[in-house]
DNA sequence: CTGAAAGCGCTTACAG
DNA sequence: CTGAAAGCGCTTACAG
């Protein structure tokens, strides 16, 4: 029977009493502050260092509740039916909002169209008039996002990013998948279920396929797969900018009837349900699909058989940790971890009602 | 641009001298305390339900602190290199112990010996005479375990289960997966990756195999799955009861000769190494190996390509979640939810490197 | 360079 | 039934 601690924690008061100080004096050299004589500071180090001392948590959070108001900005594309995916990072971001809501953080959100640049550089000019304490973004327009990056880190604004990173630039942080491995791990688990005589199908299904470098670096990671362990008996391409059923089922269609012996599809992003209803409505059950995200669709369609496997990087948790690490960084100068790559999560039809995102 | 919150919440002290009276009063209406009029009452409640009053937990925690110590005791089986899988566990209960240690709660562990029921029962009595506020125990010998979580309930003091659930006992709080659906699981995978002319084997290597009910859940598991999506071509058992790798890489060799065509093999707990550590000597990178639990070795092996599928259900969290389950309910009389059912992870060897226990 | 005092929002004896 | 006051451990003007 071993005690895990003994003693409670000493504090600042008995601290300043074994130093023969004020707390005021202790505080200072907690906090590395000016005006501490050497030698005082040494005798109060001392016995910091002797004693152990961690700070109670609690008590610092609410002596800080006397100041002001912190603001955050967080810039995300508008929630519709279509882009379902970004209601999960909210969730998380207004969990955390609510948690931290009672030490004064405002979060503000700032909305854009996915399909539209102009309303990302907008609300970009709008995040710098607004002045934020920081800045949660997702750089779905890179050029843009790249400026409002620039700009905080002249200003001394931290900022983090989810869900993509940018390539070739060294962010201050980024929360969210290793992209690339998340498709190689697509093609691990096709390569799996999918025997050598069959051909396989990558499916980009959205409005800018050319500058989206998620779905770019998600094929790389597939193609990098097979390339590694060899090919099926065939990779193929199925692109679509536009987005509805009608259009993207038709392409499949005719795809599917010129080159028998397709084995698995992949979809690269979340519109794999498009692909789900068409495999569904043809009753082609012998297709493997994998896709993205735990939307309401695409949980449907995995528990009724017609997808396969979903990857998901839990999106809310991308949220959350997003402002947790924004406050944690503004409120107690805690250094911000560059690169916190989330787990890359694999499921299926006997998994998904445990998921948590 | 929506604001997410307007004004800072207001507090105990504001309701006061909105409802005239003192904030002691105001406490026990917002405690449902005795000795409060009516009319008092009714008058804060409709003031407290006006603003929408939350408290400011970080406050209420370091009033607590004011309160005498918790002690929580956590009884667990000793970790050596064959029960390393418990490391994870324990990892998450100090997790939770170092967060809630500065609000004096004390973490007491009792260590019993996975292969001797008569430790466990031992340490039972010793909580039992410590008289802890809280429990935290893994029920792996289900009469004693019985025998404190009924002690408990008549004492009162709370108890979480974690890990595995006893069959059929209306536990006060069960931390862990569901884990009939994660043998199931199991079996999915294997369909996914074995063509119907393989055999599959069921693979029990553990010291106490009949009356472990996790092992003997997860079997139904599996069998479930193929009773209800048709049997590949046999299914097979390999049972031993010793854990060395002598005895049962010999009794794998054994069966592998006299069936040929096996396809797949389940692995119910994390001693998947060891057929792993046989099949890479043998030669058999053929046979899909999927087993439990994220440790060293079988994460190496998962690396190597022995391993084809670990599936984990986040040890770790279970700790942590279960310490400050306790924790919450003594502090703040939060309702302890009964049922939590961990997500169940497939890690293989491209997803492991992001995998968060 | 140092200290006394007020305050963060809540809880708890204690007094009436 | 109700209130004034002290305290949780820390931070921060302010005074010297």
């Amino acid at each position: 029977m071993k005690k895990n601690n003994a003693k409670a924690a000493a504090g600042v008061k008995e601290i300043a009493r074994l130093a023969q100080v004020s707390i005021a004096t202790v505080d200072r050299v907690i906090h590395n502050r000016e005006g501490v004589s050497e030698k005082t500071k040494a005798k109060i180090q001392a016995i910091i260092d002797k004693l152990g001392y961690q700070p109670n948590v609690l008590a610092q959070r609410l002596a800080l509740a006397a100041r002001g108001t912190i603001n955050l900005a967080v810039l995300l594309p508008v929630i519709s039916p279509e882009t379902e995916f970004w209601q999960a990072p909210k969730d998380g971001i207004n969990k955390a909002a609510g948690e931290i809501r009672q030490y004064g953080v405002n979060v503000t959100y700032f909305y854009f169209d996915q399909n539209d640049e102009s309303t990302f550089e907008k609300q970009v000019k709008k995040i710098i008039k607004a002045r934020p304490q920081g800045i949660l973004l997702t750089p779905t327009f890179p050029d843009p996002a790249l400026q409002l990056m620039e700009h905080s880190r002249r200003e001394g604004i931290p900022y983090v990013l989810i869900n993509t990173d940018i390539p070739g630039y060294d962010a201050m942080c980024y929360i969210g998948p290793e992209i690339f491995h998340s498709g190689y791990l697509a093609a691990q688990l096709i390569n799996y279920c999918v025997t050598g005589d069959k051909k396989v199908v990558i499916a980009k299904i959205a409005r800018e396929i050319d500058n989206n470098y998620a779905i770019l670096r998600k094929e790389e990671g597939f193609r990098a797969y097979f390339k590694d362990h060899g090919l099926p008996n065939g990779l193929l391409t199925l692109d679509s900018k536009q987005t509805e059923y009608a259009v993207a089922s038709r392409k499949l269609a005719k795809l599917i009837r010129q080159e028998p012996g397709i084995g698995a599809i992949f979809v690269t992003n979340s519109r794999v349900s498009l692909v789900a209803r068409y495999l569904e409505a043809a009753g082609r059950k012998d297709i493997i699909l994998v896709g993205y995200d735990f939307t309401t669709d695409n949980v449907q369609h995995l528990k009724a058989g017609n997808i396969d496997f979903l990857i998901c990087e839990k999106p809310q948790e991308q949220g959350y940790r997003g402002i947790m690490t924004l406050f944690q960084h503004l409120v107690y100068s805690n250094a911000i971890e560059k690169n916190y790559l989330m787990p890359i999560d694999i499921i299926t039809r006997e998994n998904y009602r445990f998921y948590r995102n």
